[in-house]
DNA sequence: ACAGGTGAATGGTCAGACCATACATTGGTC
DNA sequence: GACCAATGTATGGTCTGACCATTCACCTGT
């Protein structure tokens, strides 16, 4: 941390820190430290301001950093659930990061799908060996919400969205499920694109035979084909990457 | 968007939005639409403010959270370079996001480790395939770092990180090189734990001794050998992982 | 042509006020 | 005593206006 010796005098310029980086320091020093954690309450924006001695808007801007991030959610009003508490929801930040670097052509459809395939091939293959009950019981309804009467693009793609999340999960890697949730969130509306030029409702019947595929080698205990079955179920879905 | 029919009055509470939320909204439809790329710069915050209606506070807030992820960078002074500039950062925003929820224990040191492994045995296996002459020189380049005389556990890692960079920049997916950037620097501190635990300075040869097979397997154009020698390396690293 | 001074535009910060929300408290009514 | 309405209060949300620090553009005098 200290200055290494030198010869001379070292005038390393003096990195301005604002305000509300230290505020978001402090905060991160006593999560790291353990004295802050999921479902604790933060004082309020006032109380805070006068603790570190700035002002209520440096506060605020570094609470929206950790809102940002998924680290914390504000409520108003009174009571024990009110103000600033900390959560665990890393899904929207990641895949508004992604959503928004794609935007900026930073990051290429191309290798975002390219990514989903080398983390969702994986999830599959995991998901084969261990899935439990519950897992595949909701597996089981994404698919069977693919079919029936009243079946739109729109309740399709959503139940396709949970078929993928519960895969995820059921791979019982948090950090998998999160990335796949945002991958698959930052290329949203291309799924439904997908689905259109495949033609509607032929499409539905297409791409729930892939579910089915992915499904049957996760009940059977087949990680190759589960690892398979998604990888072609992709390729299909967004052809050309 | 719009309500669907329904029998009756359907009363869903207003999502209050707050005016930052609309400011953020606004940016994210210039760059969605093209009219907003990396390099250009923001109108300022006092002119952004009066444009959407709203406060200068609430223009800020909309700022940090779009700095937090990596999308802008804001300087003062005056100048064409001043202001607010976009730009495609997103290495550091992510590792903030993985490093707070590993700290707040959503996600675990386990899933963290297992996740970079499935990414880094594909960028390695990919990095055989098709490194290009100036990815293979930085690569031999934090070898050629990791040994020699006033080596220090500090320089060691550096070049270790360097290292991992260049091999995931090599598999020529940015998705990918910029995971497997913030999943290391979220287990950075826990990397010197491993030269500390290895004992030093034996653990230097043996790490690099990793390292050179790595890199011959990708000089070499063994995808397989690659990915194995990734695997062993990481396995050896984070024991117990 | 050059050097220096000055102004202006930018972000960074603060103080103070007011509003909206939702719970806590109080007090009255039955 | 139980219930309910009115009031109080702590919370975040927003705005206004001011001032500072930094950096460059411009002007001015040599």
């Amino acid at each position: 941390m200290s200055t290494p010796p030198t010869d001379g005098p070292d005038w390393r310029p003096v990195r301005r820190v604002r305000a509300h980086e230290e505020v978001l320091a402090r905060i991160e020093e006593q999560i790291a430290a353990g004295r802050l954690k999921a479902g604790d309450r933060l004082p309020g924006e006032r109380q805070l301001a006068e603790s570190l001695g700035v002002s209520r808007a440096s506060v605020r801007e570094a609470l929206r950093v950790l809102e940002a991030m998924g680290v914390l959610v504000s409520t108003t009003g009174r009571g024990p659930d009110a103000g600033a508490v900390l959560v665990g929801r890393p899904a929207d930040a990641l895949a508004d990061i992604l959503r928004l670097h794609v935007g900026l052509a930073h990051f290429s459809l191309h290798d975002i799908v390219e990514t989903r395939r080398i983390v969702e091939t994986w999830a599959a293959r995991s998901a084969a060996e261990q899935a439990g009950p519950e897992h595949l019981a909701r597996l089981r309804d994404a698919v069977s919400r693919m079919a029936g009467p009243g079946l739109t693009p729109d309740r399709f793609n959503q139940a396709d969205a949970d078929f993928h999340l519960a895969l995820a999960e059921a791979s019982g890697n948090t950090v998998v499920a999160t990335l796949m949730h945002g991958l698959r969130d930052a290329v949203g509306r291309h799924a439904v694109e997908a689905v259109e030029r495949l033609g509607w409702p032929e499409s539905a019947a297409i791409l729930r035979a892939d579910h089915l595929r992915i499904l049957a080698a996760v009940e059977g205990g087949r990680p190759d084909d589960a690892a398979a079955a998604v990888r072609d179920h992709l390729a299909r879905s967004y052809p050309g990457h």
